[in-house]
DNA sequence: AATGAATGAGCATTCATTCAT
DNA sequence: TATGAATGAATGCTCATTCAT
């Protein structure tokens, strides 16, 4: 077998396995979005994703993990396209105007991994604790940074802390989401990004 | 038995009682804010409580039902006192500054409660309904009146809406909860609520 | 206090005891014919004596010692009037025929006695044994020795086994007995005697 | 994979599978026959059985389905065993020899299939009624008809109610059955089809 | 004697995880 | 890799029994 070949059956099987891993994923989402997570069974998921139960244990080492990747593969991918779209914004403002209308886009766009989001994933402080430390932080730093650079540039007034902005933006969007997700309505989440950004700018522009 | 000292008996029975729900409950909020809801066992909750593992249902139907009794509870107790702390004051954003004060108080005054209202009681979409429409759902009520009377008074801009402020607010006060819930530092909570209040007025007042 | 007067008193406070130990077999035999014995609580039986949950312990050692003394005191009520009936009769036939009606009679006159004894007497081989060799025992031996006379008075034939024939005749009243106990229609049980006769008496008699 | 081989494979995971369910259901036979429906473990059935406790929710979806389906399998087998064996038999009190014959050998091969026949299957009313709807209705039926038969034929008088007769023939053979299995001594039971049937016949037959 | 609150042993059932095929 | 049967630890809840009042 040639190096070339092998190298492309290789590529190939990798993407066979990420292929499965995402399927497992999707289906888990679906799944504790449903039922929440501590009701849902590892068999719940195998089946929603067309395999044998044992298969999951093939791709992730326990439910837990699961968890954990979805809300890591979510997270990497929420943050890397964040950041490549305000990579190209020089106003402060408008990035965070971009930042908050992608952020709602995004959970509204897929509800299930929303409520997975804004529901089980806050379901135990262990988890939280973790998902604090990781890319939540990372996401909550974007937020903060851009407040401070907007100082710097005379946007925002300056007797204001950024990480309590920071805070407080990213915890009203989060209750948009929240509301948006348990509301029996039906409405359209993404506008509220602006709604939200009207009072935050008023409040902390000069 | 005169009805006097029937009557002491019976008051005093019922106070005993009484006072063993608190105790199990009390217990309850230690417990699940250690372990989380799903990984508490009853067992945990009455051996906390001094108790036998039976006798917590002689007070309660089942575990779930000692989650909903200690967010009633703190609920019920968490608004009457916001409501009558705010009788007495007749300006609106006065009234939203002693709400905001009292959130925090509250929560940082009793860590373990905090917790179990911070994560546990969202660990179920179920559960976050039903929250949704209990007393949660009245309590953004009554900052959203208080944003709406502001509005007739001519303290806050007529162009936003009640609703949406009031999740802003409590969005951001939540946020600031959990943050410190989480954090490992430790620092005073109740001091973030003028922070909050400085951009949210600024931000909602003309 | 004279001998007389407390002896009254003593005979006051025994009929009032065995007073409170009937109403709980009574309501034992109601509890147990409508739930099964395993599915019998003790309370169910206090509340429905009404009395309390720890007062059933006073006249009862165990749950288990209810059933038993459920049994003794019908089979013995049961025997004496058996015993008492025939006494004055002479044909060894016409007693069996008093019997087998007192059989039937008694049963079908306290549908939840004939459950407890049908059905729940016979729910454990424990149990059955203990019945087999207390009164159910002694009754058995009434009918043999009744069928035995039969065979000296040259009324039954000789080439059978009275047991045997004792067994078939209690087995086919038995079977009588259970089939009305669970048959949905309504009938007279008390005549099938006469029908179960029929046969047995052509069966046995010369 | 041919269609052969995946036949085979089929067939062998099913008769499996009938293994697995046969060894936990001749398990339960065992356990039931000793210790009581009501006081045998489901961890006690799996031991017996040498398999793990979960294993038998693999088979069966509760501890009463394990009863119900002892009873059902073995009443399966029981009638139409006696139908195949009274099929070639046309003389009907012959017939009526066969199944009583039929009735005792069976249940005197497998003592422990016939406590939980005698016994474990009448200790609750709930079973009795579901039992007296079953299988149990339909072999009384057998009988029933079996002597309406031998009525048109002019064997049996015609005085007689087929249902009271056949009622009789079951009651006085389950009464040999359960004496048989409550003795202290040990003696065939077989032989005692012949006894019963000699009344029987004798009180039947013109 | 009577009460009924408290006890705590006991058990059916579930389900994450493993492993022989 | 994939399967899915088997495992067995884990736990909410029940209820016979006790005992302080």
């Amino acid at each position: 077998m040639s190096k070339q070949i092998r190298s492309n059956t290789v590529t190939t099987a990798r993407a066979a396995v990420a292929d499965k891993r995402e399927a497992i994923l999707r289906a888990a989402v679906k799944v504790f979005a449903r039922k929440g997570f501590f009701n849902s069974k590892v068999a719940d998921i195998a089946k929603e994703a067309g395999i044998a139960d044992g298969t999951v244990y093939l791709y992730f080492k326990s439910k837990d993990e699961i968890l954990h990747s979805v809300f890591d593969r979510a997270m990497e991918e929420f943050i890397s396209e964040g950041k490549s779209e305000i990579a190209d914004i020089s106003e402060p403002d408008v990035k965070l105007q971009r930042i908050a209308q992608l952020h709602l886009e995004r959970l509204s766009s897929d509800r299930d991994l929303a409520i997975v989001f804004q529901v089980e994933l806050r379901g135990s402080t262990k988890f939280m604790e973790e998902f604090s430390g990781g890319g939540f932080a990372e996401y909550l730093d974007i937020i903060r940074q851009t407040i401070a650079e907007g100082q710097k540039k005379g946007i925002f007034r300056e007797d204001l802390k950024p990480i309590v902005c920071a805070k407080i933006l990213y915890g009203a969007l989060d209750e948009m989401v929240t509301n948006w997700i348990l509301s029996k309505k039906s409405y359209q989440l993404t506008p509220m990004a602006d709604e939200v950004l009207k009072v935050f700018f008023n409040g902390t522009k000069k």
